[in-house]
Formats: structure tokens, C-alpha cells, sequence
DNA sequence: CTCTAATCGAGACGGTACGTCGCGTCTTACG
DNA sequence: CGTAAGACGCGACGTACCGTCTCGATTAGAG
């Protein structure tokens, strides 16, 4: 289960994905496409995943899982603030990848954040908006501003897109209905 | 060019879409189907629209210019609680077509919005936002709450949706950074 | 019926088949190309022909009718030698409609002359072929010859080849099989 | 290349094409009809043979090139009585086979013949006839002969046709201009 | 260090949808 | 009010990928 051979051709297959996404989107790549391209075997593909979906699935599950884990403490420390600076200095230093995944797929990196959000939010919910809208709203907004980040030709420095996502995300959810503005 | 049976034609195939996006992603609606569905033979339909994207950016353009057009104005006079409602309640009473976009197709509801947005907001801007990224979050808000709102069991009323709308989108927009909340 | 525009139209239309048939074969000849080459409306062909088929038969039966009664009274005045001539003459007199038959629809020529060999036979009967046979053989070395001599670089004259086909056929067809040759 | 698949494949449509000849010309043979006789898939068909013409032509050159095989032995040996009747019997013996061949596309068995017999008479020309145009003749005789043979209600025997065969085209061909009749 | 079993490549195959072309019918707008 | 213009349904074409399948050939890791 853990041969050699196997996790390299993983590997390779995912490599050969993201290299693909930056150049064109994900219907577009072709599972012929990233088994030339990773110097695997056509056949071989499916012996690793039953589709390219299913590939992507794997990446994404690990790139926004990363995320979400080096996000999510400092969340909990109610340090909102903090946990947005956390989660665009993380993209910052994988650029390409999350270029490459938010420009080609955005679908599916949604897809994955609104799961994992949906899992932390059923206990830490603390906004006036229905539970499940704030996550994707939350989510929408995440998705949207680092894609335009990542592709601004030049970027923001992290700090200034953090406030960005604090101030839209984050105090919106944050203030309630009734309150004069959000409190920080 | 005014030919009836052009007119047949095409109205027949953007309504055999939206019937289809009811019940599964555009991507999995096939030419052929929506050929069968609205009677019309199969290389007719490329007689009147080069691809299936073609047809669905027709009714995407149609639909959301008549959203856009209903907006505008009541945004245009100021008033940005209005323009909301103004929005929520066509969508309301558009609920099946919007339905399907949005389940079926929301990234080119999207789209048009963005290109619609992008327009207007050229010439409006009041927001501290970059311009484009102003466009690109509220877009995205309001794309993915009209989505969420539609496809509830029990769906909020208008007014609410259109509360939560204006409070989520233009507030944080027209706030400026150093204010301590938004200006209502 | 001899409406003058009717005239005009099958004329232009059996002229543009002819001139289409110099350079290329009959089956790749479209009746959109004919009505355009001609003058004339798509759908207005239908009026004169129900078929492309029907068209090149019209051409056909024409052209193969005219050669036939050429051919014909000199035949059964005995003298072969002389018919050969005169048909022979008579084609070359023709050439580029026959260039364009023999090249580009061999097949519905030879179909015709069969048409009108088998008539003329069945009441002067000369040889000791069976009588269709006789007919089969004649036409399609008729064809053959005919087809090969006009796509000659530098063709021999009408003459030589008469004498080929009275040779070839005529000879043949008279020479009983026990005769020693063929009587002159 | 010698998989035992492409081996089966192929076979099987080569005897569906054979098949479909029986009951209709050439032009009228569909692709999916003989990928669905032949049990083979439809895009299938063109892993193997650029279009139906490139599969009819594999057929006649194998059933063209055996008859040449079987007849030239013995043309070459001066003997051409022998020649034709070996060409009668073999073409006898195979009768299903030039039945669909010579029914079904004639054209194409000429074509195959023409250019065998280009090459064979290039160095072995007997004929007082223009080189080319002797081969021409010729095989429009043989493929008419046959033709009418395969077709006959009551058809006569190998040797019939094979005597008649000698007589209208070997003979005429080495009867020179001047002399008095065929030397036999 | 060897042997056995998992992994791999190569590619034939049956499918589904695509988009194109030409046919022949039928409707319609226009003169 | 007829007629050309052309919209239309149809069916075959040839292409692109898909996902399945059988082959051997290689190669890793357990013994």
C-alpha cells in the first residue's frame, strides 16, 4: 500500500494537475493529458483514481486542509484578525499552487472550504446570520478575494488583503442586526 | 431575421435549458437533449447558437439584464436598502428561472453580473474597495445568497434576504477602513 | 411546360453539371454547387429535377441519344467501319462534353448506351455472343476506348481510333468461333 | 501489429462489407451498418481503416491480387486459353466473393486490376494496341464478362466464359492490323 | 539476495457526444 | 398570390475522450 511506485505516481499525477490549472482550466485538462505529461501510463491513472475529479479531490482535500489547519487555531483564539493574516500569509508562500488551484478550480476549492467550514462552524457559530449562509458567504468571499489577489498584477501585500477579508468578512458576520457598526 | 420560426426556435431551446437546469449542472446537459426536449432537430440548434454555452450566455444575458435593469435605478437614487429589496422581490417572482440558473449555472450568472458590474460600477463608484475587487465580492455575495435563498426548504422572505443583502455587501463596501462601523 | 424560364433554368443547370464534371467526379458534384453555378435558387432545382441523379440522366440521355442516331443509320447501312467513323467524329466534335461524361460520371454513360444498345440489338442481332453479352462487352469497351482516348496528352486522330473499335469490337463479335478471323 | 484482436477485427468487417455488397452497391454501405454487422464499434472501424473506400480497397487488392497470382503463372507460360480458364475457375470457385465484389463495386476491381495489370504488361506486351490502352481494354472486358456471368439466372460454364474470354480479348489484341484474323 | 506478487506500459476496444455536411421538405416573407 | 430564400429535420460523417479490458515487462520488498 505504501510501494514506492505508487506515491511517486501520485505525486507526479498531482504535480502534472497543478501544472496543467495554470494554464488552462480544470475541464479542459485531460486525464491522457496528466498521464503523458507525469510520465504515467494512461491505464495507470485509474489504478490511483477513478477519475480526474477524483485527483483533484486529493489535491484540493490537501491544500485546503493545510489551510485550514494552520488557519483555524488562531481562529478559535478569537483573534480574527490574526487568523485572516495567518490565511493570506499561507497562500502568499504557495503562490503557485493556490494560483493554479484558484484560477483553474475554483469549483472544487469552494467546494472543499464550504465542507470543512460547515464542520467547524457547528460549533463555533457566532454570527446573526443563518448558520449555514455565513459559512457560504464566508466562503465566497474567501474564494473570490484571494483569486483576485492572486491574479492583480501587482499583488497586495498579505497584511492589506487580510484587513480586506476581516473587514468584509469577518465584522459583517460578526455585528448584529440592530448594533450602530461592527465591533472589533 | 424576424422569422417566426427563428423566434420558436430559439425561445423553445433557452426554455428547454432552464428546464434542464432544474434538474442537473449545465455540464451535464447535452445538446442533443436540449434539442429533443424542445423539438427542434439536433443540427438545427447549432443554426442558432454555435454551443450550448452560447445558448445559456443568451439566457443569461437576458435574465440578468432584466435583473440589472430593475436594480440600477433604485441604486443609481441612493438608495442601497431599496435597490436590494428591488432585486430580491424579481428574483422572487422569477423564482423557477433563477432557480435553474443559479443551481444549474451559477458561474455564468456570475460572469454576467461581473461584465454588467464592471459596467456600471465605472461610473459609480463609492466604495474604498479597489474598484474590480468591490465588483468581484459583491458579485460573488450576491450570487451566492440568491442561491442559497432559492434553494431553501422554507425560504425567508424577500425583505429579509434583501436585508441581510444590503447589510453583508454595501455596508462593509461603503465603510471606510478607519470608520467605526457603517454609516446606514 | 415550354415556358421560356423553364428552358433557361434546365439549360443553365445540364451547362453547370457539364462544367462541373471537367473537374471532379460526379458524387462529390453538390446540388447547392449547381443551383449556385447556374443561377438558379436551391430549392427551384427541385422544380426541374428531383435528384442530382435525375439531372445527370437528363445530360446523359441527351448526349448518348444524339451519338446513338448519329451512329445508328450508318451501322445498319452495314458498314461498321463507317459507323465507328462516325461516331468517333461525332465525339470528337464534342469533346469537352464528352470529356466531362466519360471523366466525370463514366458510369451513367455506359448505363445509357446499355439502355439504347439493348433496344437497337434485340432487332439486329449479328453475333454469336449471347445477345445481352454482346451488348455489355460493346458498351463498355465504347466507354473504355472512348474515355482513354480523350484524356490523351496528344490524342490520336478520330480516325485511328474508329479503326480500334471496329477492331476491337466489331471484329469479334462477328467472327464465329470457328472461323479462322474476322471477316473484313 | 499482429494482435490477435486487430486480426478478428478487421476479418470481421472485410466479411461484413463482402455481406452488404450482396444486397446493395458500394455507395449505399454505410460504416455503422458494417460496424454493426461485423460486431465491431463504430469508431472502431477507424482505427483500422481511414474510411469504407480504404476497407473495400484492402478487400480487392487481397481477391484481386490472388486472381492475378492464379492467372499470370500461366498467361506468362504463352499459354492464354489455359490463363483465362484459370482466372474463369478460380473466379467460379470463389462465385460469393466477385458476386459482391462485381456487383457491389466494380469500379473498384477495375481500379485494383488496372494497376496490376499496368504493372504486369510493362514488361511482358504483346499487343499491337497502345500499351496502356490494351490494359485498359482489357480490363474493362473481363470485369463486364464476369460480371455478366456472376449475374446469369443459369449461368454457362467456367470453360464458356472462359473461351469467350480468349476470343474477345486476347485474340483481337495480338491480331495485328494487317493480318487476316486471330492466330490462334 | 532472491523470488513472488504488486505495479506498470501499452494499446485495442465499445461507447457517447461533438460539430459538420449535404439532402430534400416545408414555411414564410416579399415582390 | 406565387416564388425565391432559407429554416428545418434527418442521417452519416469523422474526431475526441472516456473508461474497460487484456497483455507482458518491470520492479519493489518480503522472506
Amino acid at each position: 500500500m505504501t510501494d514506492a511506485r505508487i506515491l511517486r505516481s501520485r505525486a507526479g499525477l498531482r504535480q502534472a494537475l497543478l501544472e496543467m490549472l495554470e494554464s488552462r482550466p480544470f475541464e479542459q485538462v485531460t486525464i491522457r493529458d496528466l498521464a503523458a505529461a507525469s510520465g504515467v501510463g494512461y491505464t495507470t491513472f485509474f489504478r490511483h483514481y477513478p477519475s480526474k475529479e477524483a485527483l483533484l479531490g486529493d489535491v484540493a482535500v490537501r491544500e485546503v486542509g493545510q489551510l485550514h489547519e494552520m488557519t483555524l487555531p488562531v481562529y478559535d483564539a478569537q483573534d480574527s484578525a490574526a487568523a485572516c493574516l495567518a490565511l493570506c500569509a499561507y497562500v502568499d508562500q504557495h503562490r503557485s499552487v493556490w494560483t493554479a488551484l484558484l484560477s483553474g478550480a475554483p469549483g472544487y476549492v469552494r467546494e472543499e472550504m464550504l465542507r470543512l467550514g460547515r464542520e467547524a462552524v457547528a460549533v463555533r457559530s457566532r454570527s446573526w446570520l443563518p448558520q449555514d449562509l455565513g459559512v457560504v458567504l464566508g466562503v465566497a468571499v474567501i474564494v473570490e478575494l484571494l483569486g483576485w489577489w492572486l491574479q492583480q498584477p501587482n499583488p497586495p501585500p498579505a497584511a492589506q488583503i487580510a484587513e480586506i477579508l476581516d473587514r468584509v468578512v469577518i465584522s459583517p458576520a460578526q455585528t448584529p442586526p440592530g448594533a450602530a457598526g461592527p465591533t472589533p
